[in-house]
DNA sequence: TTCACTGCAAAACGTTTGCAAACAG
DNA sequence: CTGTTTGCAAACGTTTTGCAGTGAA
């Protein structure tokens, strides 16, 4: 099966990959390739687990979706691609994005401190979301 | 084999434990636990992989080293136990200490803005090292 | 025919666990 | 004795790999 869509900048987007993306695209939390997988096979019952490793790799190459590492655990998938934050919640580990314009100034100062040259900067809150802080 | 030193707080040091701790605070980069298990059989050439796992875990407890995961890859110990931020070399995959004061005050921004209450913030910076930026 | 992509199964990797033996208190 | 820690091996969860087969150009 290829069926492929070629769009701008020599993208091959089989269905498989349009499967995958589409997953990551609809949820608003952040799947593990794992949920990923689960998801995919909805839309196509024979994809395998390979495949969705693979697309994911693909994609987020692309730049169509952005892979989150975190902890010794699976690793996130997130539709979100801009420069962005996230905050993990400590009790029910969960995985809030948010935005902090700052940021950028604070790359240019943490390359000048640790001597770097600058391309991103990761940063990561951990404590307890809204609703865990409430029900503590 | 027990010959346990007792310390503050209800320490239990056992040699293995002892060992284990050297080998971090011997090392000024950040040993993952395959080199920590390694250059800990330099000092203890029974000591297993479990046990160093069993060290590594209880002394990060202890607050005694910190432990770093960065990235899908192994979690990697640091002997630095206050607060400080890492800089990743992309090319040479060094990890690099540093330290920003304002850090404080980001997690403060960051909690409000992700409506979270904080706990602890980390930031990686990504880029080049000294080294590599140099020899590009 | 060529080349990239798929699906499957097996392997790899870092880490954790079950369990019997050793030990300190 | 009791509870903790060890060492070994086997299991685990996540990710990667080898490889034959398929489809598009």
């Amino acid at each position: 099966m290829r069926n492929t869509t070629r769009g701008k900048s020599d993208l091959t987007l089989t269905p498989q990959r349009v499967a995958v993306l589409g997953v990551v695209r609809a949820s608003d939390d952040h799947p593990t390739a794992d949920e990923v997988f689960a998801a995919a096979r909805d839309r196509l019952p024979t994809i395998s687990y390979a495949t969705v490793y693979n697309s994911l790799h693909y994609l987020t190459e692309a730049g169509l979706i952005c892979e989150i590492t975190f902890g010794n655990g699976a690793s996130r998938y997130d539709r979100e691609v801009g420069r962005h934050d996230h905050a993990f919640c400590q009790r029910c580990a969960r995985l809030v994005d948010f935005d902090l314009p700052e940021t950028v100034d604070l790359m240019r100062r943490a390359a000048r401190r640790a001597n770097f040259k600058p391309a991103s900067i990761h940063l990561t809150l951990i404590g307890l979301c809204s609703d865990c802080q409430t029900e503590a």
